[in-house]
DNA sequence: GGTAAAACATACCTACCGGTCGGTTTGTTT
DNA sequence: AAACAAACCGACCGGTAGGTATGTTTTACC
């Protein structure tokens, strides 16, 4: 069972999250935390050194449990292409408000400064863009992709997703597996029209 | 000539988007942006009524500007991939402050609502990924290109483009050129080894 | 070169926000 | 039920930053 602080902990992380997605880092007060969560100021206070460590606690959460929800869906034997399939149906089975997370990061790291900021880029790198790396990495080594440095591709994949998850994508593709689909071929095969590409023999 | 007047905005505002470039929207105050050109807050507050108007003018003037500048390189009646390269490369002359105001506008475009934002998105939109998406139904209707949504496409290139210009891309792309062909490589052909590809002609 | 208006500078106001602290409630132990 | 600790409240402080009011200089034009 929970202790009555690890439930304060637990809606104080929960109201961080909502507000902290909603609007820039500045831009979210204490007490408006407070208030969403039903306590006040000096509760968070009690619990929480600083603004900024409440915020990296709330990322490290949400990463660390998102990490390990994502990391079961690479850990099979099939190819690479299915292992991404995975991942990202994976990633696309998350709530939308925790997918938003990368976007966040991407969006608020120039807040912090030194040793938070450091810790902030090698939490996001762990979350997402490595374990796609992993998948790319034995990809290269088993001739299914073209040879090229795994992390690059894989944050071109990354952003891909990203591309999708956009509320326009939803207007264009609709439903999430053919979101899938289409963001597996685009990276496999690119956009270019490949009928064009003469077969060389005759 | 120049009068007094504009030659101060213009400071004004070159001094604005070198700190909004550096930091956050609301991590930049109005007296850094005064002390970075020479002049007082009240000045500032002469010409420009408020911080976000301030902020919005220095965009505008930035896109406008940048847009003139690579609508001239998809001007041409070449091919979808050459014109792709031209509009790149000319994108990558930009001076490296430049180039930084997409990242910008994605990262502080949360700090406004109502009008300003639907603005903020407007002037975005109309900046890079339409003219990336003009190039791109041209090559869709040439046949060079595989059908698919032309604006979905032109953000995805976009995104590529993105991931080359990060710090970690120069230690593994040297050099301008060879960026533009990967990103041009992978656009069109993808991540995936093409030579598995069976040929159909025995 | 004189003058009115534009273009500033200076000082100040006010709202807000992160953080603190004394005190109060609630729960637990003995 | 006394004693103690954990959890929490709410008022408050110090600093800050957007914005303004007013005085001063400079520019532009005659």
């Amino acid at each position: 069972m929970q202790t009555k602080s690890e439930i304060t902990i637990s809606n104080i992380l929960s109201a961080a999250e909502g507000l902290f997605l909603a609007r820039q880092y500045a831009d979210v007060t204490m007490e408006q935390i407070a208030a969403a969560c039903d306590v006040t100021k000096g509760a968070i206070y009690y619990h929480f050194p600083s603004k900024e460590k409440l915020y990296l606690a709330m990322l490290h959460a949400d990463l660390d449990e998102k990490r390990a929800l994502l990391g079961e869906a690479i850990a099979s034997r099939a190819d690479c292409a299915e292992r991404l399939r995975r991942l990202t149906r994976r990633f696309f089975d998350l709530p939308a408000e925790k997918r938003e997370l990368i976007r966040l990061i991407r969006r608020d790291i120039n807040v912090f400064e030194g040793a938070a900021r450091d810790d902030l880029v090698r939490t996001y790198q762990a979350s997402l863009p490595e374990l796609v790396e992993e998948v790319i990495r034995d990809g290269i080594a088993a001739g299914e992709l073209a040879p090229g440095d795994p992390r690059l591709l894989s944050w071109h994949f990354v952003a891909l997703v990203e591309v999708v998850l956009a509320d326009y994508a939803a207007s264009v593709i609709p439903g999430a597996e053919s979101k899938i689909e289409y963001v597996l071929n685009l990276f496999l095969n690119g956009a270019g029209n490949q009928r064009n590409g003469e077969c060389p023999c005759p």
